[in-house]
DNA sequence: CCCTGATTCGC
DNA sequence: GCGAATCAGG
């Protein structure tokens, strides 16, 4: 995405309004923050009439950065996770969209990679929202909606074949309930 | 951990 | 000129 005139000009006026940099990129769409950041400087107006936050700056830089990426050194033997899933009941009780503090629901938009990402809703419809609870690291879903993500109704027990045959059955309907 | 802006520098 | 990576701070 080019910074055409009319995006500069848009960029000019939200910074000018105290808008933080992330919240402009979102507004612009196809940029970052640091996209906007980096502008904002080259065009010489970092300084602002309404600084959300007073932040003061002496900037002693004196230690050089390398660029170069650090070759991974990680020797440390990488034990196996196991945790096999633990057994699981409860039969299916819906999990309603919880708010955020701000009284939205979460969307694709506030959706943190800490928060549960079950979709709720249709995804063409504009009250499409998200679980938006805690999940656990590295995990896209709550307890609840882990659970119900991992074995929705299998519960048989079957040949190794079925199996294979139910985990695709699986990832296929999440997919569709996710796009 | 979330966020903020500032800076550097390979592209 | 651009912006990711990084830094520094709240």
């Amino acid at each position: 995405m080019a910074w055409t005139e009319e995006r500069v000009e848009t960029l000019k006026k939200l910074w000018a309004d105290g808008l933080s940099a992330s919240q402009i990129a979102k507004q612009l769409g196809g940029v970052t923050r640091n996209a906007v950041i980096g502008k904002v400087h080259r065009l010489g107006l970092s300084g602002r009439a309404a600084p959300s936050r007073p932040a003061r700056r002496p900037a002693p830089k004196p230690a050089p950065r390398p660029r170069a990426q650090p070759a991974a050194p990680a020797s440390t033997a990488k034990p196996q996770p196991s945790t096999p899933a633990p057994a699981l009941r409860q039969a299916a009780a819906p999990i309603e969209a919880e708010r955020l503090a701000s009284g939205e629901y979460a969307t694709v938009l506030t959706l943190k990679d800490s928060m549960c990402k079950w979709p709720i809703g249709d995804p063409a419809d504009t009250t499409f929202r998200f679980c938006g609870r805690r999940s656990g690291p590295g995990q896209a879903y709550c307890e609840a909606h882990s659970q119900m993500a991992y074995q929705p109704q299998a519960k048989r027990k079957r040949k190794p074949t079925d199996d294979a045959r139910a985990v695709l059955d699986s990832l296929a309907g999440a997919r569709k309930v996710n796009f």
